[in-house]
Order: structure tokens, then sequence, then C-alpha cells
DNA sequence: TATGAATGAGATTTCATTCAT
DNA sequence: GATGAATGAAATCTCATTCAT
């Protein structure tokens, strides 16, 4: 009945079980939803018992919290260090941008947070603000300048930069979700990779002045 | 009780019951997630209590199925006689496609989907399989065949097609989804249809071969 | 496994049910203490099952806040009239105090709650001072009351006051603990009012002066 | 750890442990109650870690065994001392016997145990025995001989022994208990002592015949 | 038909106890 | 011996669902 005792009896005991654990939960969150995801999974598919997870986290909310904490905002780093390159040219870099991110994040288990967050940010409201200040608006930040460096140096168009900042994060956070949703509005067998690809070719496009173009 | 004056009250409502139901199962689901949302939650919002959903559904979770059936699947028509407009050229018929989407769907109560499916699908596979091939789908050949129709013409590039619908559909999912999320990575004053404009701008500027800019 | 399920199903439903729980919570904890009373216990013992008990009370914390508010403070109004007899002489009032306190409490159900609060009062600090206030001052008020009088009028000697409430206190007290305790101190077959006669005319034989006597 | 220069420390306490582990205990017991003080917290007190304890005892029902059997029974013996004493008459053989229970227990931390045992009798019915027939019970013997003696004597009036006896308890038992509770029902801020006088010359009173007053 | 008290399975959480280190 | 991570039984509490009224 209790699906909680599994077959198993003192494995090892190491500081390596928080992580363990919040993967365990980042992996089932994402796949069920955290209401659907029950402690016992986590603590399952984490290699322990229904208790063990107590020893780390006060609750299955605490959980929740220390994932975006733990496993994403050290992430942030990463972004920043992407405007340091030498000078490449707006659209270089704004490709490198965007590649990054989906191989950094986009093709780690990590890609399962947009699709947690715009599920459970009602729910969550602290964590949402975090998720929202620690991470979403630094990202736009940086796309932002590259946007508007283009603009300055004439590689591309005055567009409002903006909805074009959203414009260009829109298919790249809805190619996470969709990985990780039955939804898919694209053809799963696809690769995410050549739909980046064609994606950037045709925004990227639609960034250039007349000049470039002739 | 007995013959009260307010009798005929519930008697008029009667046939509006099940639909006033979905609807106020579709604003708790979207807000809260399926599993968050409390069978009491729903017949409260719809103005009954908590035995009257079961006279009218077995279950939540015939609740989750009909809501899509009934609510969402209707609207699909919609679509289909967009279509069957005069011919007033791609990029005015891409336009008027994505702002009825957006005025039709993006703000009705029906804009909760996207956010739905995406955090239930894997929940619920048959439901999601429904919406995938009832909704999706045909929509996608819809705006497949406006830019296909629009390359043959030779008002758009030769891009790859179901990359660029892809990226003509991710903003206006990632709108709805911001719409009823606390993660909103566009401001959330902004006024929409401007968002959608200017993203459209972008995208048919990005479609547009040279010889039609210049 | 689970005690929950009794056979029993559709009982009554009544507004009799939070007097129940709450007879039926009091019963429990005097006998085994609150942390070792169980919630079904309470359920199966007030006629329930498992999930009865929080249709009506928040928690079990809230059960016993209930119990000392609900079932203890309306009491108090017995004693208030005590004091509102006719002129018998003091010691008259003295034995009518203790004897009515004893039959109206101690031979009642509610003579659970002496020992149920010194067991917990440090465990539900504001539900003691709530029963410290409202109930033991407002009492030992009326029993000083008495004392006071009798020594005014020369009935009683002139003892210190508050010492003196205190003893008479105590031997009542301590036969309501000893009555739901393993621990009897005195006679179990005793009758308690026998006990309490003796215990008067020995307190009552200390308070008289030796002019009553000789 | 290997070497360390403070492993002594450690040798030096192995064998106090037990007792250190059955007082930490009972300051526990006394003031959360058996079941709502856990193990971690005894060992914590006790200044060992949550495994500890059950080097020493089988399981926290023990410790509560042993509690009593190793830490009160021995101090049964002190009273058996009392009666030894050269004549000094019923009345001052009563004080003395009172105020050394007072000064004896009352002011050392097994003053916990009246509240202790009152609030478990019930759960630990052998234990309850074990105190009833090694404490109370010899104690109650010895007070009674104390007021046959002086009734024989001719110092006391010719009261009921058992009632008596059990009315020249409660104050002292009672203070103990109102020292570990919330719910004193007298000033805390009192002297202890100074209310056992008073308490004491009260029922000395009472005791005395006609012509010891006279 | 509608109500809402009652049900009871199942989820979260606690903690006495064990045992590898 | 001592430690404290891990265990797992058992407790509290929730809520989808039922059914007497």
């Amino acid at each position: 009945m209790h699906d909680c005792p599994f077959a198993k009896r003192w494995s090892r005991r190491k500081a390596a079980r928080p992580q363990e654990i919040l993967e365990a939960a980042l992996d089932l969150f994402a796949e069920k939803g955290y209401a659907a995801t029950k402690m016992g999974d986590i603590a399952k598919r984490a290699g322990v018992t229904c208790g063990t997870p107590y020893r780390y986290f006060k609750s299955k909310e605490e959980i929740f919290a220390s994932l975006i904490r733990e496993l994403v905002l050290p992430k942030l780093a990463l972004g920043e260090s992407l405007l340091a390159e030498p000078d490449v040219g707006a659209a270089a870099r704004l490709r490198t941008f965007l590649f990054t991110w989906w191989t950094q994040i986009g093709e780690s288990r990590l890609s399962a947070l947009p699709k947690l967050m715009v599920a459970e940010a009602k729910n969550f409201p602290e964590v949402a603000e975090l998720y929202q200040k620690e991470f979403i608006q630094p990202g736009q930040a940086l796309l932002k300048r590259v946007v508007e460096d283009g603009i300055a140096r004439g590689e591309f168009r005055a567009v409002p930069v903006e909805h074009a900042v959203q414009t260009l994060m829109s298919p790249v956070v809805m190619l996470m979700i969709w990985q990780h949703s039955l939804v898919p509005c694209f053809d799963p067998d696809a690769d995410p990779r050549s739909y980046l690809e064609a994606m950037l070719d045709l925004v990227l496009h639609g960034l250039m002045p007349r000049s470039a173009i002739a």
C-alpha cells in the first residue's frame, strides 16, 4: 500500500545526496508537475527511501525553491561572459548567444525550467520573482545590449528593441517547453539546432537594413 | 423551500450549468494547475456546491477532458474560414491570421489553453493527442498554406516552411502563456497587440525577398 | 494497517458533531495525553471516520484549544452565582463552594481538565494563559472573598488569605487529578465526597479561632 | 581523531553517561511530556548524538522506566530515616517530614516526578505501579504513623487518618506540579517554603484538640 | 436536482531506531 | 564506543467522491 519502502539498505551516505535529490525533483516536476509529483517518487528516483529527502529539505516546497536557487542561478554566470568576447559583429554575437543558451541549458536537464516555472509561478510567487529577477531579466538585458549595439553600428534596422528581444527569445523558450511536453508544435524528430538555425536566419534577415541585403 | 419565489432562478440556470462549470474549471486549472485545483473551488467559482459538478461530469478528469473537447475544439472552425477570404496578398493574410488568432483566442478565456496543455499534457496523454490533432496540426496546416502560398507567388523568400511556421507561432503562443504566468518575459503593462505588430514586422521583413525591400 | 476506516456509513449528520468530537477528545487527552491520542482515536470514539473531525476543526491543536474555550469557560458562570446566595455564614459558604465545584466539575467529564492542563500547559502556552485567566484566577478570587469575609466577621482566624486559598484548593484539584491517574494517593474505592468532608473538617477546624472552639 | 588530546574527555564521561541521559530525559519528559520529547532532544541535552542513548538503553520506553527505577526509588531511603529521630512531638515531626520532603525532592530535579507520573501513568501502568508501591505507599505509611502517633498521644484530634494524610500531602504534591507547569494556582514569585509554612500552620491547627489551643 | 456532511484512500511529514563508518 | 545518515512505520491532514436528505 505504502510505496515508501524499497528493497535497499544502507547505501552510501554522502554530500552528493542533496544534489541528487534536487535533480530527481527537477526531472519529475518537469514531467508531471509539482503537485502530481509525490515525495516518494522523488526519493525513489534519487535512490533513497521516503524519509531521506527530509534530512536535507524541510518540505516539498523547499525542494522546489532550492531547485531554482541552487541549480539555476549558478548558470547565469555563463551568459555574462558571452559579451566579453572579442568583437565579431552583432549578428554573429546574437547567433552565439542563442546557441550557447540552447546548448548549455536547452540541452541539459535545466531545459525543464521554463515549463516548470510557467506552470507553477502562480503557486510560488516568491520563487517566481527570484527566477524573474535573477535569471530572465539579466538574460534579457544581455540580449538587449546585443541588439542595441547592432542598431547603433548600423548592422540592424532600428526596430523596437524590447519587442525584438522577446521575439528572439520566444522560439528558444518554446523549444525548451515543447521538449518537455507531449504537445510539440514542431516535428519532434526534427533537430532542434536546425530549427534554431532557420529561426535565426529568419529574424536576422528581418533585422537587417536594406543596405545590408542589397 | 416549498414554493419559494426564487426557485425559478435555479431552473433558469440549469441548462447553462455544464458550461459554467467548464469555464470555472478552465480558469482555475490555468491559474493553479490541474492537481492544485480542488473540485470545491471549481464548484464555488461556478456558483454551485461541491456535489453538483458530479451531476454533469463523472470525475475531475472528465471535466478536464470535456473542457478541451467542448470549449476548445469548436473554436477551430474560426481558423478554417480565414483562408476563404478574398485574395489580399500573403503578408496581409498572415497578418490577419495571427491577429484573428490573438483576438479570438488570446483575448478570450481560451488563452489559458497553451499554459494548461503544456503543463498537463504528460498527465493526460489522450487529451493531449486530441488537442494536438484537432487543434494544433490543423492550425499549423493553415499557416503553412499561407506561407507556401506566399513563397509560390514570390512574395516571400524560399525559407524552410515548417520552421517558419513554428517561428511565426512561437510569439503568439508565448504571449498567451505569459499572460497566465507570473513569469512574464515581456513588460506586463505593454499592449500585447503592439508586441504582435512589432513581431510581425520583424518576421515579415525576414520573409521578404530582396526585391520586395528594394 | 490504517485504522481509519470503520464499518459504518452515513450515520446522522448534525450540529451535535462538534460537541461530540470535543468530548471524545477531552476523554482521550485526559486518558493518554495530547500527543499519544491519535486523531483516529478521537474520530472513532466520536463515532465518525478519520476525516470527519477536520470538517469542524482545522487541526488537532485547534481541537485542544476549542475544548478549553467551548467546554470549560462556560462553566465559569456557575461559580459566580455561588456568592449571590443568602447569608449562611462563611464556613457554610466555603463548604457549599467546594462541594458545588466538586459535583459540577469533579463529577463531570470536565474533571479531566486539571490533569490535561498540567500536562500540556507548556506545550500550549496561549491556551494555558486563557485557562489561567478565565478559569483559575476568577475561581480563586471567589474563594478569596469567602475567606476574607469569614475573617472580617470573626468566623475565621486571621490566616494569610492567599495561602489559605491554595491550601483549600489543593485537595479538590488533586482529587480530580487522581481520578484520572493510575497513581492515586488515596484509596480509589473511597468515596471522594467523604474525603472532601474530612478534608473540609480539618481545614475549617484549622481556620476557626479559639473562641469558636471553646 | 587519531591521537587527539581531547580523547580523554570522552572516556572520563563514559561512566557518567547513563546518569546524564536519564537526567536529560527527566527534564524533558517533565517539560513536554513523554511523547512530545524526541530521542534526539534527550541526546542533545545529554551532550551526545542521537544514536548514543541506544548504547545504554534499549528504547525510549526503557529510558522512562529506568528513570523511575534508578533516579527515584533510591531517594526513598531518606524518608525512612525521618522517623528514627529522637522524640520531638508529633507536630514537629510532621513539620520535619514535610519540609524534608520538600527540600530533598521538591527543590531537586526530582520535583518533576509528580507531573510526569500523573501525565503518563495510564500509558505506562507497570511503571506507575512500581512508583505507587515503592514510593507513594511507603511515604504515606510513614506519614500515617506520624499522625496516628500524634492522635495516640493526645497531641492531635481523632480525625480519620487516611483522609488527613491525603490532605497533608496534597499541597506538597500540588506545589511540585505547579512548579513544572504554566498553570500555577499560586503566585509564582511567592516563596514555596512560606506557602508550606502557612499550609502547615493551617492543618496543624486543624489537627489540634481544643485543649491544646486553650 | 441540488446540497453538503461524511467518507476513506492517499499524500506529506515525523521520528524512534538501526548500522556502516 | 560514538556517530549521524538512512530507514520505514505511523501519524496528521487533504480532498475527490458519495449519498441521505
